[in-house]
DNA sequence: CACTTGACCTGTCCGC
DNA sequence: TGCGGACAGGTCAAGT
């Protein structure tokens, strides 16, 4: 679940919160968790500080002193939590949606050597983080193949477009979740520029126009602005660096809303499967073509 | 190469 | 109340 909006909401929390910070600690529970041996943790991870955070896709990067860079993914359940010294939870003034840490799904803590912490929760384990070298990490086969940046000022409707012209015979729903087509589009963000397009997301990319395309970009750049705005979407598990949820959910027009009236025409929600995920859509605003 | 499906996991919810 | 099964969805491997 978290996408564009919601590892760059991470960021900025992250950046705010542990640039500068030295590290003194590193545990893991599984080799999965953090795929480093002992030796290069010790070398290149412990005893540096943190000089900058960065997002490409729904990939975060943490650079080091060092030469060295902390990649993670979230992928749906993962979570990074910033703790200081005075460890809050559930309750206190400052309102996490998750309470003392570690606890059972934490991954990773890293301890910070004035006493905060940083936890990598993961309740289902898909995610990862993992130490390589700064020049490395671009060599990495996801970051060879991961298309534009969603809302580079560079990045163009005409250029959307073009991205689209390898997938011509595949659903516009599963394009959009193919990051190597245009990055950091998940299922929310994809149901939810679907229905500001008014197209249906089993249509087939060959048969969409290129005003619709432009439409599609529009509203995707839309949706993304709108929930970086509202600190994300929590639909579960998601939450900031701070453990706090994001809002972007309340102004969802239709994803998790079925039964519910869109908010176009009034027709009532529904729910179905494209591309192998859970599909959300208003079937009068969109009618699938064919 | 384009495209689809299943695997990776665990917690939650639904029906019996 | 317990239990089995479906479901959640980002990415990659393996299949057609």
């Amino acid at each position: 679940m978290p996408e564009l909006p919601e590892v760059e909401t991470v960021r900025t929390g992250l950046e705010r919160l542990i640039i500068g910070k030295q590290i003194s600690v590193v545990e893991f529970d599984t080799p999965k968790s953090f795929p480093n041996n002992a030796e290069d943790v010790k070398q290149f991870f412990v005893g540096t500080t943190i000089v900058r955070i960065r997002r490409r896709a729904k990939i975060l990067m943490i650079d080091l002193s060092t030469d060295y860079t902390v990649i993670i993914h979230l992928k749906m359940t993962g979570q990074l939590v910033y703790r200081g010294k005075s460890s809050f939870g559930a309750g206190h003034p400052n309102d996490s949606l998750i309470g003392d840490l570690p606890d059972k799904s934490t991954r990773v803590t890293i301890t910070f050597s004035d006493g905060s912490y940083l936890y990598f929760n993961d309740q289902r384990k898909f995610g990862w983080m993992k130490l390589m070298s700064t020049a490395e990490v671009p060599m990495i086969d996801f970051m060879k193949r991961v298309g534009p940046e969603p809302l580079a000022d560079s990045f163009t409707a005409a250029a959307f477009t073009q991205r689209f012209a390898r997938r011509k015979n595949t659903s516009i729903k599963a394009a959009l979740l193919d990051q190597s087509v245009v990055a950091g589009v998940g299922n929310i963000y994809a149901d939810e520029s679907l229905w500001g397009a008014q197209l249906h997301p089993a249509t087939r990319v060959g048969d969409i126009t290129r005003a619709q395309f432009t439409v599609l970009f529009s509203e995707l750049q839309f949706v993304l602005r709108l929930a970086i705005e509202k600190g994300g979407s929590t639909d579960r598990n998601y939450v900031n660096a701070e453990g706090k949820k994001g809002s972007y959910i309340d102004f969802a027009r239709v994803f998790r809303r079925e039964g519910y009236d869109c908010p176009r025409c009034g027709a009532s929600i529904i729910k179905i499967r494209v591309a192998g995920r859970g599909t959300h859509i208003c079937p009068v605003c969109q009618k699938q073509s064919v």
